[in-house]
RNA sequence: GCGGAAGUGGUGAAAUGGCAAACACACUAGCCUUAGGAGCUAGCGCCCAAAAGGCUUGCGGGUUCAAGUCCCGCCUUCCGCACCA
């Protein structure tokens, strides 16, 4: 059939001509607005950094996302899908110093280079939203929230000693600090220095912020674990100890405040404001202590500090207990942490590993003072921690539980005036200072007269100077910048110093998928009605690798954005999904593995359909997927399979078009529309909610190997002409959410004039997709011994005596007793035979 | 140490407690040919020469008529947190 022969799939032509005609019609992907009849559906991937190359890990995530939406828009709701760039940040002035090149010219020239990859692999995001966050229509945003945040208290100014990349020659936040190493420069040894810095109020917010998990049930366990953990929650007591012959008091924070009667000493971490007065009167000591504070930042800096080996200096002072007045001694430690609690700790080793190693080394008295409620029970050996038990050698405290000890010795220190119920969040303020050229100018001024004052709103935006020399002599370039740097004082108008520190990029993340509903404004971030419209994010899909920084930046934004009115929901992102990593070879694509597969080649070589709809078939999208370019051809095979199909009785189709739709099929074309509709089934059910598109994939290509198995009958008329029409019509539009350039082809290829995005999504008739013969599997003792056919809907009776009628199953049997039948109808008959 | 996820053919993987390995990739044999990164047919977990048969989801127990799936204990790998008092 030279006919045959001679038909090509060829992905670039066809990629080309739709790419053309969706480039040409703005609206094919824009929501309507909020007026709409239509439910309202946002779905949202992270937004890319704009490195200048889409990796496979960007392909993957959109991917998936772009399935979703165009399965969504065919269900007939109201979608918003949008795009944008997170276009701050350290690469641009890096490239900056490399290049010569202006930080705005190199971001937006990827920008523009990254779009039209985006564009070339069909994804179908709504342009007339896109956002850019080094623009200054929406950093202006980010300096009007500054300023509202300074407004209620949530913004505010410390000095305070900050994580210093050398490498960035910035701050970080401690969420970029991963084991004392920079996030971005994995073999730069994080420095500490004492600077100037502003931080946002999030520690105001960490009891919601950690409540707010447990409402978020369409979010990973995992993201959720990650949150509360990094908020850190820990409830406890605050205990004041005198101090012998000083009138400072050491408070120390516990959460076992039931063993107090077993503390033996005080530790202090070495920066403690104790420990610096102490040193301050005794060089001996000074000395020591520097030591131990040096000792401690290198031990922060490796991310060694759970290793390093606990040791101490006793200071010849003593603490009192308030419960017992009993005067313990007080030790400067290396294993305590000024930045957490408050920096002291009451030592009980008898229940405490870590005390205990200390009390060991150094003789220190170690006192047990519970003990098994259950007398006649072994003692546990020390030091053990459980709380469980009866207290002892605790004066009048003896007896009780721990739980009740902890809340009498509570109310205790309340009325003593000695301490009190605390919690504490291992979470901290949010350090948003960095000293760096190309983020959002913070929009603040120095006033020698009038302090600090904030720029007025009508003077926003703050302007980033556009020419500007970038050198790496530390510092920050705006301060070097005089024409930014010297301003008239708003308040009493004489000059003043314009602050030159940039907002962290985190900060332009945590809201900029509300300026997508409202993205041309100019006289707000947004506005309410669409984001009221619009909000929470029904789906938003991205990297776990945010799992705790932006994606808690971007809860906290949320609440203080609902606390300034702005808002109404407490949560911006309703379900959340993290897909796995794109590897190759075993391992994360990396320049430096030098295994990264580019996006383009891909595209080039076998087409965008055939990259995307691999990057969903190659695994589920939770897990972690390793790239074969052989899995990409076989893709690719199997599209040019639809096409031929497809192109071959196309004609036919078309000739039933005018038709009623066939109930008429008889033989194949029955068992062809029973396959059609269990795969219409089985992918609307994933797209609601198991999302293993992988087996979607696997299932259009089961229907199309039937199809193509039925070729003949399928050409010959066999099977009537409004059977084939329906079954390639759902074919294309099955398709549609994965190969969407090859569905649109078809789609006109079956006579087609509307946009196959806004089809109707077919609906699957149980009837049809029923069996009505099934084939059940025979056990005997719960081992598989045969395979009867019969009637889907047949009684248990009927499923039993086809099972005994079996002739392997007689010989089995055969002189022995039948117990007793398990019949599960439709999914198995088992024989327990004696 | 704490928390989470995972462990199934040569590979990626599939399997509401009910026929383990669907769908692909790779490989093998054959066909076709306009010699292609094409198409078609067949085979492809392990043992056994083959058949018959037996075995098989990291390891060991358990629950059940029936376990890859549920429960208990262990091992390994990956991820997150980590002197957090």
């Amino acid at each position: 059939m030279v006919e045959e022969t001679e038909l090509r799939y060829d992905p670039a032509a066809i990629e080309t001509k739709w790419q053309q005609r969706w480039a040409a019609d703005p609206h094919l992907y824009a929501a309507e607005p909020v007026s709409s009849a239509k439910p309202k559906y946002y779905v949202l991937e992270m937004l890319p950094y704009p490195s200048g190359q889409l990796h496979m890990g960007h392909v993957r995530n959109y991917s998936i996302g772009d399935a979703l939406a165009r399965h969504m828009w065919m269900r007939g709701y109201n979608v918003l899908h949008p795009m944008g760039w997170d276009a701050f940040g350290l690469p641009a002035e890096n490239a900056a110093l490399k290049n010569n090149t202006p930080p705005r010219e190199w971001t937006l020239s990827n920008i523009a280079a990254m779009k039209r990859q985006m564009q070339r692999i069909g994804f179908s995001y709504d342009w007339g939203t896109e956002v850019t966050t080094c623009l200054p229509d929406y950093y202006r945003w980010n300096q009007w929230f500054f300023l509202r945040m300074y407004e209620k208290g949530l913004v505010y100014r410390k000095k305070s000693r900050v994580n210093w990349c050398p490498e960035c020659a910035t701050v970080l936040a401690n969420e970029q600090v991963i084991n004392g190493y920079c996030w971005r420069h994995e073999e730069t040894l994080v420095e500490q220095r004492d600077l100037e810095q502003w931080f946002f109020r999030i520690t105001a917010y960490a009891q919601e912020l950690l409540d707010g998990l447990d409402k978020l049930e369409g979010w990973p366990e995992k993201v959720r674990t990650m949150q509360r953990n990094w908020i850190g929650r820990s409830e406890g007591t605050e205990i004041d100890f005198a101090v012998e012959n000083r009138s400072e008091k050491i408070r120390v924070f516990t959460t076992r405040v039931d063993t107090i009667f077993g503390a033996t000493s005080v530790q202090l971490a070495p920066e403690h404001p104790l420990v610096m007065a102490l040193a301050a009167a005794d060089a001996g000591l000074k000395t020591q202590v520097a030591e131990l504070i040096d000792e401690q930042k290198k031990a922060k800096e490796s991310g060694e500090m759970g290793e390093i080996e606990k040791h101490g200096i006793p200071t010849g002072h003593f603490a009192i207990n308030p419960y017992n007045r009993e005067p313990v001694p007080i030790w400067v430690a290396n294993y305590v942490l000024m930045d957490y609690g408050t920096g002291a700790i009451m030592s009980v080793p008898a229940h405490d590993e870590r005390d205990f190693e200390f009390s060991k080394k150094y003789a220190i008295p170690i006192r047990q003072v519970i003990a098994s409620a259950d007398s006649n029970a072994e003692e546990p050996e020390l030091p053990f921690s459980a709380e469980e038990g009866v207290l002892l050698n605790s004066g009048e405290y003896n007896g009780l539980t721990c739980i009740q000890a902890q809340k009498r010795l509570q109310e205790a220190a309340a009325r003593g005036a000695f301490g009190e119920a605390a919690v504490t969040f291992r979470l901290k303020d949010w350090g948003v200072s960095r000293q760096r050229y190309w983020g959002t100018p913070i929009p603040m001024i120095h006033c020698e007269r009038d302090g600090l004052v904030p720029v007025p709103d009508e003077q926003l935006p703050v302007l980033l100077p556009e020419r500007i020399e970038i050198t790496q002599t530390g510092g920050s370039p705006l301060s070097r910048v005089p024409e930014f740097v010297n301003v008239k004082c708003p308040k009493c108008g004489r000059a003043a110093r314009r602050e030159t520190d940039t907002m962290d990029t985190f900060v332009d993340s945590s809201w900029y998928f509300y300026r997508y509903t409202d993205a041309k404004n100019v006289s707000a971030p947004f506005g309410r009605e669409r984001a009221r419209y619009w909000f929470p994010i029904d789906q938003y899909i991205g990297g776990v690798e945010h799992a705790i920084l932006h994606l808690i930046y971007s809860r906290f934004w949320t609440k203080v954005m609902r606390d300034l009115g702005m808002t109404e929901n407490d949560e911006p992102v309703r379900r959340l999904f993290t897909q796995g990593m794109v590897i190759k070879d075993g391992a994360k694509m990396s320049k430096s593995k030098g295994n990264v597969v580019s996006p383009d080649d891909m595209v080039a070589r076998y087409g965008a359909d055939a990259t995307r709809m691999y990057a969903l078939f190659a695994a589920p999208p939770d897990r972690d997927l390793e790239w074969q370019e052989d899995g990409v051809a076989g893709v690719s095979r199997f599209l040019a399979r639809v096409w031929r199909l497809v192109e071959k009785h196309a004609p036919v189709a078309r000739s039933a078009a005018s038709q009623a739709q066939g109930r008429s099929a008889t033989g194949a074309g029955v068992a062809l529309l029973r396959k059609l509709h269990q795969t219409i089934a089985k992918i609307t059910q994933d797209f609601e909610g198991r999302w293993h598109f992988n087996t979607c994939v696997a299932a259009i290509m089961e229907l199309v190997n039937e199809l193509q198995a039925a070729d003949a009958q399928l050409a010959s008329g066999e099977i009537a002409a409004p059977v084939v029409r329906e079954l390639l019509r759902t074919l294309v539009l099955l398709l549609a959410p994965f190969a969407p350039y090859l569905s649109a082809e078809l789609w006109e290829k079956l006579g087609e004039k509307s946009a196959i995005l806004r089809a109707a999504w077919p609906k699957s008739d149980p009837e049809l997709a029923k069996e009505d013969k099934i084939e059940v599997p025979v056990q005997i003792n719960g081992k598989l011994i045969a395979v009867v056919r019969v009637a889907s809907d047949a009684d248990p009776k009927q499923f039993e005596a086809a099972a005994l009628a079996d002739e392997k199953v007689k010989a089995r049997t055969a002189g022995k007793t039948v117990a007793k039948v398990i019949v599960v109808p439709g999914r198995a008959v088992n024989l327990v035979v004696k």
